[in-house]
DNA sequence: TCTCATATATAAGAATCTTATATGTAAGGG
DNA sequence: CCCTTACATATAAGATTCTTATATATGAGA
Protein backbone atom coordinates (compact mmCIF):
# COMPACT_ATOMS: atom_id res chain seq x y z
CA UNK A 1 0.00 0.00 0.00
CA UNK A 2 1.02 3.45 -0.43
CA UNK A 3 2.93 5.02 2.55
CA UNK A 4 1.33 8.01 4.72
CA UNK A 5 3.96 10.01 3.68
CA UNK A 6 3.08 10.63 -0.01
CA UNK A 7 -0.63 10.23 0.05
CA UNK A 8 -1.16 13.56 2.17
CA UNK A 9 -4.55 15.02 0.26
CA UNK A 10 -5.95 12.03 -1.58
CA UNK A 11 -7.97 11.23 0.59
CA UNK A 12 -9.99 14.77 0.06
CA UNK A 13 -9.84 13.84 -3.41
CA UNK A 14 -11.07 10.20 -3.12
CA UNK A 15 -14.28 11.15 -1.19
CA UNK A 16 -15.34 13.30 -3.75
CA UNK A 17 -14.45 11.19 -6.80
CA UNK A 18 -16.10 8.22 -5.18
CA UNK A 19 -19.41 11.00 -4.44
CA UNK A 20 -19.65 11.77 -7.74
CA UNK A 21 -21.17 8.12 -8.34
CA UNK A 22 -23.76 8.86 -5.87
CA UNK A 23 -24.41 8.97 -2.10
CA UNK A 24 -22.87 7.20 0.30
CA UNK A 25 -21.40 6.47 4.31
CA UNK A 26 -18.27 6.67 5.46
CA UNK A 27 -17.75 2.57 5.85
CA UNK A 28 -18.49 2.23 2.39
CA UNK A 29 -16.76 4.73 1.10
CA UNK A 30 -13.55 3.60 2.59
CA UNK A 31 -14.63 -0.02 0.68
CA UNK A 32 -15.02 1.22 -2.59
CA UNK A 33 -11.74 3.45 -2.57
CA UNK A 34 -9.55 0.36 -1.36
CA UNK A 35 -11.73 -1.56 -3.87
CA UNK A 36 -11.44 0.64 -7.40
CA UNK A 37 -7.51 1.63 -6.51
CA UNK A 38 -6.74 -2.38 -6.39
CA UNK A 39 -5.99 -1.77 -2.63
CA UNK A 40 -3.04 0.86 -3.12
CA UNK A 41 -5.10 3.50 -1.66
CA UNK A 42 -6.44 2.56 1.90
CA UNK A 43 -8.10 4.97 4.62
CA UNK A 44 -8.44 3.79 7.95
CA UNK A 45 -12.44 5.11 9.33
CA UNK A 46 -10.25 7.12 11.96
CA UNK A 47 -8.88 9.14 9.26
CA UNK A 48 -11.60 9.55 7.29
CA UNK A 49 -14.76 10.37 9.60
CA UNK A 50 -13.31 13.74 10.68
CA UNK A 51 -12.11 14.12 7.00
CA UNK A 52 -16.01 14.37 6.45
CA UNK A 53 -16.55 16.15 9.03
CA UNK A 54 -14.25 18.70 7.56
CA UNK A 55 -15.66 18.67 4.54
CA UNK A 56 -18.86 18.80 5.59
CA UNK A 57 -18.36 22.21 7.51
CA UNK A 58 -16.71 23.49 4.37
CA UNK A 59 -20.17 22.95 2.12
CA UNK A 60 -18.42 20.36 -0.21
CA UNK A 61 -20.89 17.44 0.73
CA UNK A 62 -23.96 16.92 2.87
CA UNK A 63 -24.64 14.17 5.51
CA UNK A 64 -27.42 12.88 6.71
CA UNK A 65 -28.79 10.11 9.21
CA UNK A 66 -30.39 7.40 7.63
CA UNK A 67 -31.26 3.70 8.63
CA UNK A 68 -30.82 1.19 6.41
CA UNK A 69 -32.77 -2.41 5.43
CA UNK A 70 -30.95 -4.08 8.19
CA UNK A 71 -31.77 -1.51 10.94
CA UNK A 72 -28.19 0.22 11.12
CA UNK A 73 -27.93 3.73 11.69
CA UNK A 74 -25.44 5.51 9.36
CA UNK A 75 -24.35 8.50 7.90
CA UNK A 76 -25.15 9.04 4.19
CA UNK A 77 -23.17 11.58 2.27
CA UNK A 78 -23.91 13.51 -0.72
CA UNK A 79 -21.90 15.80 -2.90
CA UNK A 80 -23.20 19.66 -2.87
CA UNK A 81 -23.09 21.82 -5.26
CA UNK A 82 -19.87 23.54 -4.14
CA UNK A 83 -18.23 20.29 -4.29
CA UNK A 84 -19.12 19.22 -7.52
CA UNK A 85 -17.28 22.49 -8.30
CA UNK A 86 -14.36 21.72 -6.40
CA UNK A 87 -13.81 18.39 -8.66
CA UNK A 88 -12.23 19.89 -11.24
CA UNK A 89 -9.83 22.33 -10.42
CA UNK A 90 -8.29 19.78 -7.66
CA UNK A 91 -8.43 16.82 -10.33
CA UNK A 92 -6.20 19.94 -12.36
CA UNK A 93 -3.90 20.59 -9.30
CA UNK A 94 -3.26 17.08 -8.71
CA UNK A 95 -2.39 16.57 -12.56
CA UNK A 96 -0.02 19.45 -12.48
CA UNK A 97 1.55 18.03 -9.50
CA UNK A 98 2.28 14.55 -11.78
CA UNK A 99 3.38 16.33 -14.43
CA UNK A 100 5.82 18.76 -12.13
CA UNK A 101 7.43 15.88 -10.18
CA UNK A 102 7.77 13.94 -14.06
CA UNK A 103 9.60 16.77 -14.93
CA UNK A 104 12.30 16.10 -12.46
CA UNK A 105 13.45 13.02 -13.90
CA UNK A 106 10.70 10.17 -14.70
CA UNK A 107 9.15 8.91 -12.19
CA UNK A 108 8.73 5.54 -13.45
CA UNK A 109 6.92 4.29 -16.19
CA UNK A 110 3.81 6.34 -15.60
CA UNK B 1 1.25 26.96 -8.14
CA UNK B 2 0.02 23.48 -6.15
CA UNK B 3 -0.86 24.10 -2.73
CA UNK B 4 0.34 22.68 0.33
CA UNK B 5 -2.30 20.26 1.21
CA UNK B 6 -1.53 18.14 -2.16
CA UNK B 7 2.39 18.36 -2.02
CA UNK B 8 3.11 16.79 1.08
CA UNK B 9 6.28 14.10 0.39
CA UNK B 10 7.00 15.54 -2.79
CA UNK B 11 10.17 17.69 -1.52
CA UNK B 12 11.85 14.35 -0.87
CA UNK B 13 11.30 13.04 -4.20
CA UNK B 14 12.11 16.56 -5.46
CA UNK B 15 15.63 16.63 -3.34
CA UNK B 16 16.79 13.08 -4.37
CA UNK B 17 15.78 13.37 -8.00
CA UNK B 18 17.91 17.10 -8.14
CA UNK B 19 20.66 15.51 -6.53
CA UNK B 20 20.85 12.23 -8.78
CA UNK B 21 22.11 14.99 -11.33
CA UNK B 22 24.93 16.08 -9.13
CA UNK B 23 26.05 17.86 -5.67
CA UNK B 24 24.27 20.95 -4.67
CA UNK B 25 23.12 23.26 -2.20
CA UNK B 26 19.99 23.61 -0.80
CA UNK B 27 19.43 27.35 -2.02
CA UNK B 28 20.23 26.04 -5.48
CA UNK B 29 17.93 23.22 -5.06
CA UNK B 30 15.33 25.59 -4.72
CA UNK B 31 15.92 27.22 -7.78
CA UNK B 32 15.94 24.44 -9.52
CA UNK B 33 13.01 22.77 -8.73
CA UNK B 34 11.02 25.60 -9.50
CA UNK B 35 12.98 25.88 -12.89
CA UNK B 36 12.48 22.56 -13.80
CA UNK B 37 9.14 21.70 -13.04
CA UNK B 38 8.06 25.62 -14.70
CA UNK B 39 7.04 27.03 -11.54
CA UNK B 40 4.73 24.72 -10.51
CA UNK B 41 6.74 23.37 -7.32
CA UNK B 42 7.88 25.74 -5.00
CA UNK B 43 9.85 25.00 -1.80
CA UNK B 44 10.76 27.77 0.39
CA UNK B 45 14.16 27.50 1.94
CA UNK B 46 12.30 27.56 5.59
CA UNK B 47 10.44 23.74 4.28
CA UNK B 48 13.61 22.55 2.71
CA UNK B 49 16.74 23.36 5.11
CA UNK B 50 14.56 20.95 7.86
CA UNK B 51 13.94 18.72 5.35
CA UNK B 52 17.50 18.47 4.15
CA UNK B 53 18.69 17.92 7.78
CA UNK B 54 16.59 15.09 8.45
CA UNK B 55 17.47 13.15 5.17
CA UNK B 56 20.85 13.93 6.38
CA UNK B 57 19.88 11.99 9.35
CA UNK B 58 18.57 8.72 7.46
CA UNK B 59 21.79 8.71 5.71
CA UNK B 60 20.02 9.35 2.02
CA UNK B 61 22.38 12.03 1.47
CA UNK B 62 25.74 13.60 3.36
CA UNK B 63 26.31 17.56 3.59
CA UNK B 64 29.12 19.46 3.54
CA UNK B 65 30.63 22.94 3.73
CA UNK B 66 32.06 24.09 1.23
CA UNK B 67 33.46 27.97 0.41
CA UNK B 68 32.32 29.03 -3.06
CA UNK B 69 34.04 31.36 -5.58
CA UNK B 70 32.53 33.74 -4.33
CA UNK B 71 33.34 33.33 -0.68
CA UNK B 72 29.97 32.53 0.84
CA UNK B 73 29.98 29.46 2.76
CA UNK B 74 27.20 26.61 2.04
CA UNK B 75 26.21 23.22 2.19
CA UNK B 76 26.68 21.03 -0.44
CA UNK B 77 24.56 18.02 0.14
CA UNK B 78 25.40 14.90 -2.40
CA UNK B 79 23.03 11.50 -2.68
CA UNK B 80 24.51 8.68 -0.84
CA UNK B 81 24.29 4.75 -2.47
CA UNK B 82 21.77 4.36 0.53
CA UNK B 83 19.80 7.56 -0.93
CA UNK B 84 20.28 6.49 -4.46
CA UNK B 85 18.69 3.18 -3.64
CA UNK B 86 15.60 4.78 -2.10
CA UNK B 87 14.93 6.68 -5.33
CA UNK B 88 13.47 4.06 -7.67
CA UNK B 89 10.72 2.45 -4.83
CA UNK B 90 10.22 6.20 -3.83
CA UNK B 91 9.34 6.60 -7.86
CA UNK B 92 7.46 3.54 -8.26
CA UNK B 93 5.64 4.30 -5.03
CA UNK B 94 4.49 7.99 -6.64
CA UNK B 95 3.51 6.00 -9.87
CA UNK B 96 1.17 3.84 -7.81
CA UNK B 97 -0.40 6.40 -6.73
CA UNK B 98 -1.16 8.33 -9.70
CA UNK B 99 -2.32 4.88 -10.71
CA UNK B 100 -4.69 4.54 -7.90
CA UNK B 101 -6.37 8.54 -8.50
CA UNK B 102 -6.37 7.77 -12.08
CA UNK B 103 -8.66 4.49 -11.44
CA UNK B 104 -10.54 6.84 -8.57
CA UNK B 105 -12.38 8.78 -11.84
CA UNK B 106 -10.03 10.22 -14.31
CA UNK B 107 -8.20 12.98 -12.93
CA UNK B 108 -7.91 15.30 -15.99
CA UNK B 109 -6.34 14.10 -18.83
CA UNK B 110 -2.68 13.41 -17.36
C1' DT C 1 24.36 53.66 1.32
C1' DC C 2 20.60 51.18 0.03
C1' DT C 3 18.75 47.28 -1.95
C1' DC C 4 18.82 42.91 -4.12
C1' DA C 5 20.61 38.23 -4.64
C1' DT C 6 22.93 34.78 -2.18
C1' DA C 7 22.84 31.53 1.75
C1' DT C 8 21.42 29.28 6.01
C1' DA C 9 18.57 28.79 10.17
C1' DT C 10 14.77 28.59 13.69
C1' DA C 11 10.07 29.19 15.69
C1' DA C 12 5.11 28.93 15.91
C1' DG C 13 1.14 27.19 13.87
C1' DA C 14 -1.96 24.44 10.63
C1' DA C 15 -3.38 20.32 8.39
C1' DT C 16 -3.68 15.50 7.73
C1' DC C 17 -2.13 11.31 8.49
C1' DT C 18 -1.05 7.23 12.09
C1' DT C 19 -2.37 3.77 15.88
C1' DA C 20 -5.13 2.82 19.77
C1' DT C 21 -9.37 2.80 21.96
C1' DA C 22 -14.44 3.01 22.60
C1' DT C 23 -19.28 1.95 21.60
C1' DG C 24 -23.03 -0.75 19.74
C1' DT C 25 -25.92 -3.95 16.47
C1' DA C 26 -26.50 -8.01 13.39
C1' DA C 27 -25.35 -12.41 11.54
C1' DG C 28 -23.30 -16.95 11.43
C1' DG C 29 -20.80 -20.97 13.37
C1' DG C 30 -19.75 -24.13 16.98
C1' DC D 1 -25.90 -19.57 23.94
C1' DC D 2 -21.57 -17.62 23.14
C1' DC D 3 -17.94 -16.09 20.27
C1' DT D 4 -16.20 -13.94 16.36
C1' DT D 5 -16.64 -11.26 12.34
C1' DA D 6 -18.84 -7.61 9.69
C1' DC D 7 -21.08 -3.34 10.01
C1' DA D 8 -20.93 1.56 11.55
C1' DT D 9 -19.40 5.69 13.84
C1' DA D 10 -16.39 8.29 17.01
C1' DT D 11 -12.45 10.35 19.67
C1' DA D 12 -7.65 10.90 21.48
C1' DA D 13 -2.68 11.20 21.29
C1' DG D 14 1.19 11.49 18.44
C1' DA D 15 4.12 12.07 14.05
C1' DT D 16 5.24 14.44 10.00
C1' DT D 17 5.57 18.07 6.88
C1' DC D 18 3.98 21.93 5.24
C1' DT D 19 3.03 27.36 6.14
C1' DT D 20 4.50 32.30 7.40
C1' DA D 21 7.46 35.14 10.03
C1' DT D 22 11.81 36.28 11.65
C1' DA D 23 16.91 36.38 12.09
C1' DT D 24 21.64 36.56 10.47
C1' DA D 25 25.33 37.64 7.22
C1' DT D 26 28.04 38.54 2.75
C1' DG D 27 28.70 40.41 -2.04
C1' DA D 28 27.40 43.19 -5.99
C1' DG D 29 25.50 47.01 -8.25
C1' DA D 30 22.99 51.53 -8.51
Amino acid sequence: MIGAGIKRGTAELAVLSILEEGPLHGYEMARRIEEQTKGALRFTLAALYPMLYRMEQRRWIRGSWETSDNGRRRRCYRLTPAGRKKLSPLRQEWSELFQALRRLKKVAHA
